[in-house]
DNA sequence: TTAGTAGTGAAAACGGTTTTCATTTGCTGC
DNA sequence: GCAGCAAATGAAAACCGTTTTCACTACTAA
């Protein structure tokens, strides 16, 4: 769980339907080809450059907090302002590796929270219901890019 | 990071002066005198409520980079689109367990990340160089007021 | 004083996200 | 087929924290 709602300041209204609705298939689907993590704003323009009737920008982000709340995909926060979007197995999440130069991701394979968990709930008596957890860096070519020309 | 002297030239654009100007001293203040983390928006209105000449919300935002980089101030992301921030030990940083109902929050006295940095370096060649990490949940007491109540 | 520089703030711009609301779709039972 | 209804949709507007712009003021050094 890459926890926490939307973009702050909505308290107001439920859920979503959770249900695939038409929109909503269509925009799984392009999570679906792709290894990178997409932003609303990317999947919708991809779904322009090839649906004769693509969904709207409203109903992308309609579909992806269905899809958030299905455990289909998870919504990946790097702080910067723009959420990005994956697909997941079902019910599981995962954190990544963001290199801050070329700006590719690891997708690490375990939580390295949830086997904290327990530690915390004993000794915070915090019951931990999800997290944030991004890492930033320098993967291993921009680290020799950056080796062989000036620093930066 | 490029320090700076008194009066230099530098400029580039984005980052500030590194030095504490005097609305830099008064953000600071408004920080050292809390627990709670605070949004700009927080400082600038705590300013304006006891200032005689409260610096603006602009210069709010300009101080707390600079504080930032000063390493004096630590900026806090929950994902919910408004940054906190709070004061921190010079050049350290703490991570929270952040109640998702009465929004306290518990400031880690370690950080989890660091202590896999090593092996994360190792795994995966990844110079890390920064990370976001917050957890939420419940805290005891909300906890107990839940299981009185009926279940939230 | 007189430059030149750094700091400041009001207002406007920004940009991702959410709301609004009128319309369209997809059903249900006739 | 046809009402009648609820869910889904999308264009446009609103939202809201943050950043940019730019004119102005306060310092500082010579
Ligand atoms: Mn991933
Ligand atoms: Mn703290
Ligand atoms: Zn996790
Ligand atoms: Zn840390």
């Amino acid at each position: 769980m890459s926890v926490q709602g939307s973009h702050g300041h909505s308290h107001g209204k439920g859920p979503q339907s959770l249900r695939l609705t038409k929109g909503a298939k269509k925009v799984l689907e392009v999570l679906e080809r792709t290894d990178e993590l997409s932003s609303a704003q990317d999947i919708h323009s991809a779904l322009r450059n090839e649906e004769d009737s693509p969904p709207g920008l409203t109903t992308v982000y309609r579909s992806l907090e269905s899809l958030v709340q299905l455990g289909l995909v998870q919504s990946v926060d790097f702080g910067d302002g723009e959420r990005r979007y994956e697909m997941v197995k079902p019910g599981e999440h995962h954190h990544h590796l963001v290199c801050e130069k070329c700006r590719n991701s690891v997708h690490l394979d375990q939580c390295l929270v949830q086997q904290l968990e327990e530690s915390i709930q004993a000794k915070y008596k915090f019951e931990v219901r999800g997290h944030i957890l991004e890492i930033f860096g320098l993967c291993e070519q921009c680290q020799q890019a950056m080796a062989t020309a000036g620093k930066k």
